[in-house]
RNA sequence: GCCGACCUGGCGCAAUUGGUAGCGCAUCGCACUUGUAAUGCGAGGGUUAGGGGUUCGAGUCCCCUGGUCGGCUCCA
């Protein structure tokens, strides 16, 4: 054959026998080629009839092997500064890339450093990425100073996880670091590749960002390894615009504005993940909450307060004991009396706090012989429950050990199940909306097949899953499988929201359950009188209010539209003389109920802006002798930007308005 | 829970090889009364997270407890 016919980026071309990617890509940032749907190396020999397409860089394909082989530089990096370090795995990541280490001593920031450096060696080397095939018998000889990837050969084409990237279904393959110069084969790691074809294609877009330890291969139970993590990209402008997008969070962090905005805390006296809201967080929180009992009250809930602590029984019953023991406070003992020697001369009676509400909910379902026309029952509750989550997980309000739920179950029959989980998913995204997010996605969490932990039988999962599925693709927005998400008593659609950058947070659930009916034996009475199992919905739109709290601060950056601000609108007098004036009109204000003020203190009034700009107060009113003359004010809004001379009367108008639409400003 | 780092007045930060706690903002007082992001002067405030140890001497070194941060594991 003298020539190979192929198709490249869709086009018919011809090229010699023994032609590889090189020859077929000539533009520098093409890195890899996708050779009949897998991704291969530039040097991959090119069979005849084969239809390629070019990776570059800037793809997603090509910013993993971008990454993943920064991510090998880097172990050539730690090795060449510590031949003892024992390699674990290292593979592209959201961003950028990590690889474990099993090392004597963990690493130390100056370590991050001597890294870089290390690594900047090695890229400018330009050290070329070789692809060799080798089998089971030899890689375990070559590769027998490294445990970990020994172990992984072990489980080539098994349970490899996040062996992935080392080991794949197919050849098993090392990339060999040869040395330009020399040919020398200076490192190399077992891998499937792809990689790029040089070292120097990493250039100046990489960094390492963060040191940590993580488990082997994720379990618990193994070794932890130190981790390296590292960015990559494919230019120095795109890192720096990486960098500037973490610099963006940081400064959303509702830790940091929850400080600074003096709206929450949490006291060390108080215990982990145990939150206290000041008054402005309290304001706000108060705001937040009246509007969901508002809008509950109007869709048809009703509304019940249950205790915070529940003899244990009750928690055996619902299986939550069984089941969730360790991740609820441990019982406080009542009742219960010791003779001298220490003996129990009366049983005592343990007490939990409650973890969930659903249980105390089912008992109020139960007080009474319900009938058919009692349903759909919703029931609602802000519930305070309590969670022994572990110490290392508690993160600001987003993880807590106390925490209100917006929780609501609601009892219908199995003929309006569909309806109601319709309407549910609807008033949760039009509420969602209300509270300024509105770019969502669904999730869809099912049960893993064989998993003991799931209790119910199979045929009725296979009825709540596909139910959920149809009422999540009727909503029309994307849905997002969860394979062995699903609660223990039953699947769950959750609502993803994506916050103002673009980051994605679990917000509302959805959870069917016909399982908790049936261990508190509820029934309703039928048309026929017959007795049936009403079906349960478990469903929080918040979450938690904490949380929810927490993402609405990250979402706007502090920046909380007026109806959610804790001082919607500061008043500042050019000079003491305006302040008067200024209280008439914050007067007006506060009789429907806005939350103004003037400030009177003895600061200057740019100072006083200052102040207020950064205390984010959306409305500043400023009135001086112009203004004065004119019966008007000046707005001054949070960017900086101004109207002069709005008649107060209009002003009054604007700022009632934005609170009423619930606009941003 | 595990690994690592960290904890200094309300907040943000300083304090040479261990030598006896400073600064800015904020707070309070006085003066100033000003047209769009910091007026000036003065004052008060810290047993350096808590406890123990080493030392002539500990914010600095060691141990324990609590808390925080970054990850891992977990998340009804």
């Amino acid at each position: 054959m003298s020539v190979l016919k192929l198709t490249v980026d869709g086009a018919p071309v011809e090229a010699a026998p023994g032609a590889d990617g090189f020859g077929l890509f000539t533009t520098k940032t093409i890195v890899a080629q996708r050779v009949n749907g897998e991704l291969r190396d530039l040097a991959h020999k090119i069979a005849d009839g084969d239809v390629i397409e070019g990776v570059d860089i800037s793809s997603p394909d090509g910013l993993n092997i971008l990454r993943h082989s920064a991510a090998h530089v880097l172990a050539q990096a730690v090795q060449s500064i510590n031949p003892e370090a024992k390699l674990g795995i290292g593979p592209p990541i959201k961003d950028g890339f990590y690889y474990d280490f099993d090392v004597e001593n963990p690493f130390t920031p100056e370590d991050i450093k001597a890294l870089e450096k290390a690594m900047e060696r090695i890229i400018r080397s330009g050290q070329r990425f070789m692809r060799r095939v080798t089998n089971d018998g030899d890689a375990r000889v070559e590769l027998a100073n490294e445990p970990y990837k020994l172990e992984l050969i072990g489980l080539k084409g098994g349970d490899v996880g996040e062996g992935a990237a080392e080991v794949g279904a197919g050849e098993l393959t090392i990339y060999d670091n040869v040395d330009p110069q020399s040919g020398d084969t200076v490192w190399r790691d077992l891998c499937r590749g792809p990689h790029l074809p040089n070292t120097r294609m990493i250039g100046n877009g990489f960094a390492l960002t963060r040191l940590a330890s993580a488990y082997w291969r994720g379990n618990e139970n193994n070794k932890q390894l130190q981790r390296v993590y590292g960015t990559a990209w494919p230019s120095k402008d795109e890192l720096r615009a990486h960098q500037e997008r973490l610099e963006e969070a940081a400064r959303r962090d509702h830790r940091r504005l929850g400080v600074d905005l003096d709206l929450f805390s949490f006291p060390e006296e108080i215990g982990s993940g145990l939150a206290v809201f000041h008054p402005k967080g309290g304001i706000m929180r108060r705001v937040m909450e009246d509007y969901s009992r508002k809008r509950h009250e109007e869709s048809g809930y009703d509304f019940v307060y249950s205790p915070h602590i529940s003899k244990s029984n009750l928690f055996e019953i619902s299986g939550h004991l069984q089941t969730y023991a360790d991740g609820m406070f441990p019982p406080i003992r009542m009742d219960e009396e010791l003779d001298d020697e220490g003996n129990v001369k009366k049983v005592g009676q343990d007490y939990y706090l409650k973890p969930m509400n659903c249980p105390f909910h089912i008992l109020i379902y139960r007080s009474q012989p319900r009938s058919y026309r009692d349903l759909p029952l919703r029931m609602f509750e802000f519930g305070t429950v309590y969670r022994n989550e572990k110490s290392g997980v508690l993160h600001g309000l987003t993880r807590v050990r106390g925490l209100t739920q917006d929780d609501a179950h609601l009892f219908v029959t199995q003929e309006s199940m569909k309806q109601e989980l319709t309407d549910v998913l609807k008033f949760v995204l039009d509420l969602l909306k209300d509270y300024g997010l509105n770019d969502f996605y669904l999730e869809l969490s099912t049960k893993e097949d064989g998993n003991p932990k799931f209790v119910g039988s199979d045929e009725i999962w296979k009825t709540a899953t596909e139910t959920l599925e149809q009422v999540a693709s009727d909503s029309g927005l994307e849905l997002v499988p969860d394979p062995g998400g699903a609660a223990f008593y039953g699947p769950k659609i959750s609502v993803q929201a994506r916050d103002a950058i673009g980051r994605t947070w679990q917000m509302s659930t959805i959870q069917l359950d016909f399982n908790l009916p049936e261990r508190f034996d509820l029934e309703y009475t039928t048309q026929d009188g017959t007795k049936q199992r009403p079906v349960m919905i478990h469903r929080a739109l918040f979450g938690s209010v904490e949380r929810f709290f927490g993402v609405l601060t990250e979402h706007y950056a502090g920046h909380f539209p007026p109806w959610l601000a804790p001082v919607q609108v500061v008043a500042v007098p050019i000079a003491e003389a305006f302040s008067e004036y200024l209280h008439d009109i914050v007067g007006e204000l506060r009789k429907h109920g806005v939350r103004a003020q003037v400030d009177d203190s003895d600061d200057r009034m740019q100072k006083k802006i200052r102040n207020h700009t950064m205390a984010k107060v959306p409305f500043m009113l400023i009135a001086g002798e112009n203004d004065q003359a004119a019966g008007a004010v000046s707005f001054r809004f949070r960017d900086g930007s101004q109207e002069n001379g709005i008649p107060v009367a209009e002003a009054v108008a604007r700022i009632l308005k934005a609170i009423d639409d619930k606009v941003q400003v």
